[in-house]
This record gives structure tokens, C-alpha cells and sequence, in this order.
RNA sequence: GGGAGCUUAGCUCAGUUGGUUCAGAGCAUCUGCCUUACAAGCAGAGGGUCGUGGGUUCGAAUCCCUCAGCUCCCACCA
């Protein structure tokens, strides 16, 4: 069979992942075998993968395949999520872009221009991953909008406000006047330096005197919605004014001084305008003081007419301040007016400014509900890796806060709540239910906020909640609504709680195995998964949080669309195999540190699977006799040990999800020890055959590699498995057994390190002296023990390529010597070394063996240390002083062989 | 302002309970090779006072403190 000197991914990878899936490999139903459940973090709609994607599934890829050849159940749900916000602003810019405005259409046709988003940009993820090789499980895609996902998000919200853990209450929200919605407050930015703004000293006459007190505002349009000043109690300038009456300029209203500890005498002018109605910090004060609210902004971001001044009604706010702050100039109540650096809020989707607002919203109490979220991570219940996120974790569980559910949005799940012409609430699963609670209403306690109101006369009008909720509240049911844990059947609505025994298939999947994504949606998602589990399942929803890095470019710039540094995956897939590109994510990404991606390392996946591919090439080349060859048999059995420590070295990280530094040594494992040192050992001369036993052992080993590695690089691994031998169609290497570690030999692979450095310092001095390797030397060994070299005599004299190696009692003159140990090798070349260098070099190291002897010796030497420390370890100190005092000695004769 | 973390080779990072076979890997650099699997390759080499200054210890990259620089999270000053 002819195979190309060049490994082509292209025609490999399409045929094995359809073959995969011919062969329903991927398809988990529930079995007798342990489950190994993971659900994707579900890409938004709003576009098609980037490369964080690639690293997060190419993590739980591996994950899932190696648990696949372990004899697991692997279930990898696959899915995409709503990203009401996001994929609604895309959706309204595509709108834009076809001269559509939001405004002019109605919600059920805004919905259908969404939908058909959501398919085209869903069915291209879907695709991506497949490119990418991503084991899931197709019978199992979700979104977070299909019906029954929909109805448990729905169920989810009825239930929690019958436990009353949802309400609804007037709130200072971030606002995008733009998106005429409100923001989370992740979902606003701020510019890195702040922003250029000016800070107006303004002058507040004080009530019946000529007096003035002077406050400092950035937001001069919001005097109109003053209700008070305060000043700190404890400022001797001020605290006699508290009390006294103030007249907001322009509009005359009079206002009291109040004092509270939150003014800081340093700022400004130490006098702080208050508007509750206008800024988070006002709102509170104003609660406090039980200031009244006068809310003059709309939420278009113009002035009303509460502001009491007709000729700035319908205007924009920041057209408003220019006009106050010259009216103020003109009534000479501006008294400074100074640059100043702030920070304001932007909305992340719109760039407008955020303008805190106060308004009817829907929250979720989370101090409550949160508790045993907080425990579990504590507890490590939920371990995060790396574990440094709990900290962070706990910080903000601590002092979490209300959560906003209402977004003011039409993409996303519609909240169930139903309004009468009174204003009566009703919450429920349905309009009819709804309309029921409405007819029963009269005797039944319907819900706080429902109480001043009188019950309705005619039901019909009833009228439903416009705003959808927050993406977040849905996907924080993902790992329990994937598995329709909120089905009638097993959602017990009395209780609110999942009897998990009515669902066989959250009952063996649930809770999942790990949970893989970036630290950044630490809170909004991860933290809110593990309060709903525990809520409705009284039970985590994973048992490890995997936290990777944030994908950068070399600049450790974040890769961004506009700043044009992000690949295309499916570019990168093309030219470098989904493969190599899976390596290059994988081999600089250790859990938590960001990964600093560049192309060279795709290229180095790339070349790894080359290497891989003529390693194939080398053993498919031989022709094979029958016998047995005992000059391989060391190479075989170092070979075999060595593999055996790696594969248990390959588990420890695979532990502690190590997988950058899984995958590095078994890039180590597969590029030097086998290609460079065992298939080189066994390797037949030119045109010679190969013996059947070596050539058997070796195929097996090629097989063992590509199954460690195959969770890795899944595709090469599994065309290899079926180049080497003819195999079934079922007989895949996607479904065959991970190599068991076995125990091995710590003195045959000691003893070939040994050999190894002999070859490796035979080859540096040929290269020195500028002998062709190809020469066949003569080597001469003095050594106390001979039968030491007798294992691996064949492979030095073979891998050094040397034309005799004998031993003598006494050492060679003009020869090139090579200490190994205390043994003395001599090399019968010219040596056209420079003998002062040479000393200069065995001093050196005969300074270097002093220290040691003199360290370990005194430490050896030490009472404490000698009583102290365990026998094991005294007794590795003694063997390092014999074996340090043998290689001085050697050294010593050599220096003095060179005077 | 509150909290967490980082600083090891030119670059990106390992370094698990302190122990001079522990100062490492990959990339990059340099030297020599088209050696019949692979130049997407082979064989070698150089390179670090482990951020600074102290301390604990028989012994510190590792533990403690100081300072400097960087990063992230949370809150946020009108």
C-alpha cells in the first residue's frame, strides 16, 4: 500500500466523522455503565463559533472521549442559547440594515426575523463542532427556546414566585435609553481611563437668607429632580445648615439640608445634590430620608414635564445640560466649572450612555435561595479548578444581591404574569390558568402587590407582562431542563421540588460530570446553576467547574471582531486539521491562565500529526520474517516501561485536569520516545526485513499511543487505527479500551536514561570533533561493572553507531573521554579540543561535585536532619554522597590525566 | 476603596508535602546534516542570582515579612 509522505486531514476527517456517526457512537441512552454526563456551555445564536469556543469544546472533547474509551456512558449534550440581548440587537442591526426598524413591526413579526436567525446561525455552530469533532450526542440538541425548555422556564418562574422568592418592585436599573431596556450590570461598560467630563460647582440659595450653599454635579439636567442636599453630619462647615431649607435653582422647589455619613467631605465641595430618582446613591439616600421621588427623565432619555421647565420637555438629556449649564452662567449661580475624569456606564450592546432609572422590574431574592450554592463550593461539593475561583466565589455569593429578571425585550421567554385594568398580577404557567386566578380571585390571597386593588369586573381584558426575561434565567436551568427535569411528570408543583426517580434519565445523568467554560460567567451562569440545582434538586449540578482562559492574540489583546485578530476556526481547521488545530489550543492552556493563541502552534499540531503519520509510514514499510530478533529486546522492553510510567503519569493529570500538561507528555511520549528513540533502536538496516516478534510489539505499541492520544487527535488516531490493520467497520478506535497502566520497571528505565545520555554524548563529541555520524567508532569502557552495560550494549553500539565496545582495566591515552557516572568511556577520535578548555570544563564540574558532597555530607552530618527525616530519605542522601564522591574521583583523575 | 492572584531562559509557561541528580518544557536562537518514515525533518549546543530587600531553617524558586511592577474580580465619588 502506498501512503503519502504527507498526512491530509481533509480526506480523513470528513469520512470518520460521518462514519462516527453512521455507527451512532455518540448516542448515549442510560445503562448499566457509569455515567459520564457533560452539557455544553451552549453557544449564543448571535453569531458562529471563535476560537474560545474551539478551546472550551476541544477541553470537553477530550473529556468525553477518553471517558469513552475508559467503558463509561458519555453523554455530551450539545445545544445554543437564546442570548435574548445579544441575538436581539444582532437581529434589530440586520433589521437596520434592510431599512426595517424595530418600531414598525409587530412583535410576532420581529419573532419570526429572530427565528430565522436563530436557524441560520444555530445550524452553523452545530456544523463548526462537527468540523471540530466534538463527540455530542446529535439526538440531544437543545435551545434554550424550544417548547419544553420554554414551559420549565415558565414553570421555573411561577413556582419560584409562589415560594415567593420572585417579586416585583420599583428598582434602580441601568437603562439603555437606546435599547429602551434595561441592562444587567455586566452588561455595562466602562471606558478603561474614564471619560472627559466637567464638574459644575453650583450655588443653592439658602431659604430666606442671601446665603448660597455650593454643590458639585457632573449632571446638571437632573437638578430639576432634586429633592434634597446633603452634606456630611460631621463637617464643621455644613452641619450647621442641616435642617434648613435650600431652593434648587431655577425651579425654586424648596428642599431640606439633611446630613448623611455617605458624603464625603474630601469631594467636590463637599455638598451633594440628591435625586433619587436619578442615581443608585441618591435613591438610597433618599430611602434613608424618606425623600420624595421626582423622576424627570424619560425612558427615551428626554425630560418630562415633571422637570417644570415646558422648554426642556422632549429634549435629550445632554442637550438639556448645555442649555442648564448656560441659564445657570446667565443667573451666575455657576460658580466652576472644572474637568474631571469619570466613569460612566456604557451599554455594552449600544454604547449609550447607561442612565440609572428607577422602574417597575421583576428580581429574584438571591440571599436566601443562594445559601446552599455557597456551601457546596465551600464544602467542595462543586470543586473549581483551579480552585483559586473560590474565593472569588465566595466573595460574591456573600454579598449577592437581587437579581433583575425583566429585560424589556421581545426575543426570550415572555414572563408570565398577567395584568387586570385594576393592575392586579397574576402570575401563571398560562393565560387560562391565569384567567382562573382571576375569577377565584375574590376569596383567594392572590400575591402582596395585588392588595389595594380590586378585583376585576371583566377578565378578558387581561393583558400580559411585556418584557421577556433575562437570558440567564433560563440557562440557569440548562443541566436539568436538557434532561426534561421540569416535565409534569416529575415536577412536583406543590413541593417545587423534582422527584428525580420519575425521570430516568436525569436519574442517570444528573448531577453531570464537569462543567467546562470561562471564569467570566462565573456568576452569571455557573453560581446560578448550583442554586438551581440545589433548589429543585436538592443536589449540585456538577461535581467539578473546569475554568479556562480567555483566548488573546500574542499582544494579549482579547480577540475581537473589530480588531480583525481573530481567526476564522473553519480557516484554521482547513489548514491545519481540526487535529492540529485541537493541539494548538490545548498546548498552552493550562486551567485559568489565559491562553495567548498564535498560529505556529496549530502549525505544531500540524507537524505533530505529520510525525505521527510517518511513524505509521515507517512501520508499514517493513517487510517482516518470521523469528525474533534478541537485539530488540531491550529496546521493547524499555519501550513498554516507558510507556506504562507515562500512561500513570497521563492519569495524575488527568485527575487534577491537567490537560495542557496531559497532552505534553504525551506529545513527549509519542515524538521522542518512540519516534526518536524506540522506532530508531528497532529500526532494521536499509532494505532488511523486520522480525515478526519486534514488528508484532511494535504495531501493539503504535496501537496503545494512538489510543492515549486519541481523545486529543481523534481523527489521525482513528485512520491510523485502521491503516495498521484491517478492522470491521464497528472495530473503531472511538470506541476501543484506553491502555490500563500497568506497573513498570523504575531500573530499566533508569538504566536506559544511562544509555541514552552514552549516545547522546558520543553523538556531541562526534559533532565536536566533526566526524560524519555515519563513521563507525571504536569505544573503550573502564567501569566496576560490566554486566551493568550488557542490556543495553547492542542499542549504544547501534544508535552511537560504533564499530566495537569493549572494556579495559586502564585508561586510553588520545582519546576523547566521556565521564558517565564514575565510569570513563573513551572515544578513539582525534580530539582536536582545546585541552585548556577542557580542563577549565572539568573543574568546573569538580567544583560543582565538592558543594554537593560537602552539602549533602553535611547535612548528613546534622543531628537534625539525621533524626528528623525518614529512613527512605536518609538513605537516598547516602547513596547521592557515594555515587557524588565516585564522580569526583573520576573527575579528578582525568584532570589530572590532562596536566 | 475592598478582595484575590501573579513576577522562574528572548517568549509562553511547569516546578505538587522546603532536600544542590531541581533550576525544567515547548517555542525562538546558534551549529552541523537533504542519514531511504518525516526538512511539517534529524543530531547537537548555548541561555536564568527563580522581581527587590530582609527573615525562618542544617538547607529556600518553594515558608514569613518589606518594597516595586503587573493582572483580575467586586464596589464605586457627586
Amino acid at each position: 500500500m502506498e501512503i503519502s509522505n504527507r498526512y491530509d486531514p481533509k480526506i480523513v476527517e470528513d469520512k470518520w466523522y460521518k462514519h462516527w456517526l453512521e455507527q451512532k457512537f455518540f448516542r448515549s441512552t442510560p445503562d448499566a455503565r457509569e455515567p459520564y454526563s457533560i452539557v455544553i456551555p451552549p453557544p449564543n445564536v448571535t453569531g458562529v463559533l471563535h476560537m474560545g469556543h474551539m478551546l472550551n469544546n476541544t477541553i470537553q472533547d477530550v473529556l468525553i472521549r477518553k471517558a469513552r474509551l475508559e467503558g463509561k456512558n458519555p453523554c455530551w449534550v450539545p445545544g445554543t442559547d437564546h442570548a435574548s440581548i445579544a441575538t436581539e440587537a444582532k437581529v434589530v442591526q440586520m433589521l437596520r440594515e434592510k431599512k426595517i426598524r424595530k418600531s414598525d413591526i409587530s412583535r410576532e413579526e420581529f419573532l419570526k426575523y429572530a427565528w430565522e436567525w436563530k436557524e441560520k446561525y444555530g445550524g452553523i455552530i452545530l456544523e463548526q463542532l462537527k468540523k471540530l469533532g466534538a463527540s455530542v450526542d446529535w439526538e440531544r440538541v437543545h435551545f434554550t427556546m424550544d417548547d419544553d425548555y420554554y414551559k420549565a422556564v415558565i414553570r421555573v418562574f411561577v413556582d419560584l414566585h409562589k415560594k415567593g422568592f420572585i417579586y416585583r418592585g420599583l428598582r434602580m436599573v441601568n437603562w439603555d435609553c437606546e435599547a429602551q431596556t434595561t441592562v444587567s450590570n455586566e452588561e455595562v461598560l466602562y471606558a478603561e481611563n474614564g471619560e472627559k467630563s466637567f464638574l459644575y460647582h453650583v450655588q443653592y440659595q439658602i431659604k430666606g437668607t442671601n446665603d448660597f450653599i455650593v454643590i458639585a454635579t457632573q449632571r446638571p439636567e437632573t437638578i430639576m429632580g432634586d429633592t434634597a442636599v446633603a452634606v456630611n453630619p460631621n463637617d464643621e462647615r455644613y452641619k450647621n445648615l442641616i435642617g434648613k431649607t435650600v431652593l434648587v435653582p431655577m425651579i425654586h422647589r424648596e428642599v431640606p439640608v439633611i446630613g448623611d455619613n455617605y458624603v464625603e467631605k474630601e469631594f467636590g465641595t463637599g455638598c451633594l445634590k440628591v435625586t433619587p430618582a436619578h442615581d443608585q446613591n441618591d435613591y438610597d439616600i433618599g430611602l434613608r430620608h424618606n425623600l420624595p421621588v421626582i423622576a424627570t427623565i424619560n425612558p427615551d432619555g428626554t425630560l418630562n414635564e415633571k422637570c417644570e421647565l415646558p422648554e426642556y420637555v422632549g429634549k435629550d438629556r445632554f442637550k438639556v445640560r448645555k442649555l442648564v449649564v448656560e441659564r445657570l452662567k446667565t443667573e451666575n449661580l455657576l460658580v466652576k466649572e472644572e474637568e474631571f475624569i469619570t466613569r460612566v456606564g456604557r451599554s455594552e450592546r449600544t454604547n449609550s450612555i447607561v442612565e440609572p432609572m428607577l422602574s417597575m422590574q421583576w428580581f429574584i431574592k438571591m440571599k436566601e435561595i443562594s445559601k446552599r450554592a455557597l456551601e457546596a463550593v465551600e464544602k467542595d461539593e462543586v470543586q473549581l479548578h483551579p480552585d483559586k475561583f473560590k474565593n472569588t466565589y465566595r466573595h460574591w455569593m456573600e454579598n449577592v444581591r437581587d437579581w433583575c429578571i425583566s429585560r424589556q425585550l421581545w426575543w426570550g421567554h415572555r414572563i408570565p404574569a398577567w395584568y387586570d385594568e385594576a393592575g392586579n398580577v397574576y402570575v401563571a404557567e398560562t393565560f387560562d390558568e391565569a384567567l382562573k386566578q382571576v375569577v377565584s380571585r375574590q376569596s383567594s390571597v392572590v400575591s402582596e402587590e395585588n392588595t389595594l386593588h380590586p378585583p376585576p369586573s371583566t377578565p378578558n381584558t387581561l393583558r400580559q407582562d411585556e418584557d421577556v426575561l433575562d437570558t440567564w434565567a433560563s440557562s440557569w436551568l440548562w443541566p436539568i431542563a436538557v434532561f426534561d427535569g421540569f416535565n409534569d411528570k416529575c415536577f412536583d408543583k406543590q413541593k417545587g421540588k423534582i422527584n428525580k426517580a420519575a425521570n430516568a434519565e436525569l436519574n442517570y445523568y444528573y448531577p453531570t460530570k464537569i462543567l467546562v467554560t470561562a471564569p467570566e460567567i462565573l456568576f452569571f451562569w455557573v453560581a446560578r446553576m448550583i442554586i438551581a440545582g440545589y433548589e429543585y434538586l436538592d443536589e449540585k449540578p456538577f461535581s467539578d467547574v473546569y475554568l479556562h482562559g480567555i483566548v488573546r492574540d500574542k499582544q494579549r489583546r482579547k480577540m475581537s471582531k473589530s480588531l480583525g485578530n481573530s481567526p476564522d476556526p473553519l480557516d484554521l481547521m482547513a489548514q491545519y486539521g481540526a487535529d492540529g488545530v485541537r493541539i494548538g489550543m490545548l498546548f498552552s492552556s493550562p486551567a485559568g491562565n489565559d491562553l495567548l493563541f498564535d498560529e505556529k502552534l496549530c502549525e505544531q499540531g500540524r507537524n505533530f500529526c505529520n510525525k505521527i503519520w510517518n511513524a505509521l509510514r515507517l512501520v508499514k514499510g517493513w517487510e517482516v520474517h518470521e523469528g525474533k530478533n534478541e537485539h530488540n529486546e531491550a529496546a521493547i522492553l524499555w519501550f513498554e516501561n516507558r510507556m506504562n510510567q507515562v500512561i500513570e503519569q497521563l492519569e495524575n493529570s488527568y485527575k487534577d485536569f491537567r490537560i495542557s500538561e496531559a497532552l505534553h507528555t504525551l506529545y513527549n511520549l509519542i515524538w521522542d520516545d518512540f519516534c526518536s528513540w524506540y522506532l530508531e533502536m528497532i529500526k532494521p538496516p536499509f532494505q532488511q526485513p523486520l522480525d515478526k516478534f519486534t514488528y508484532d510489539k511494535t504495531v501493539d505499541f503504535l496501537e496503545k499511543l494512538m489510543q492515549i492520544a486519541h481523545p486529543f487527535v481523534p481523527f489521525i488516531s482513528e485512520e491510523i487505527w485502521h491503516t495498521l490493520k484491517e478492522r470491521d467497520e464497528k472495530d473503531c478506535i472511538t470506541v476501543s479500551s484506553y491502555p490500563q497502566a500497568k506497573p513498570f520497571d523504575e531500573s530499566v528505565l533508569k538504566k536506559a536514561e544511562t544509555a541514552k545520555e552514552i549516545i547522546s554524548r558520543i553523538r556531541d563529541a562526534r559533532a565536536q570533533a566533526g566526524i560524519s555520524p555515519k563513521e563507525e567508532l571504536p569505544l573503550l569502557v573502564t567501569t566496576a561493572n560490566k554486566t551493568g552495560y550488557d542490556f543495553f550494549k547492542g542499542m549504544i553500539m547501534k544508535l552511537a553507531v560504533l564499530k566495537s565496545f569493549e572494556f579495559t582495566a586502564t585508561d586510553v591515552e588520545n582519546a576523547k573521554t566521556i565521564l558517565i557516572g564514575s565510569d570513563k568511556l573513551f572515544l578513539q577520535i582525534q580530539a582536536n579540543v582545546n585541552p585548556e578548555e577542557e580542563k577549565k570544563k572539568i573543574i568546573q564540574e569538580i567544583d560543582y561535585y565538592k558543594g554537593f558532597i560537602k552539602s549533602v555530607s553535611s547535612k548528613l552530618s546534622n543531628e537534625r536532619f539525621v533524626s528528623g527525616a525518614p529512613a527512605a530519605v536518609i538513605e537516598k542522601e547516602k547513596q547521592k554522597l557515594a555515587d557524588g564522591e565516585a564522580k569526583l574521583k573520576a573527575l579528578e583523575e582525568s584532570l589530572a590525566k590532562l596536566n
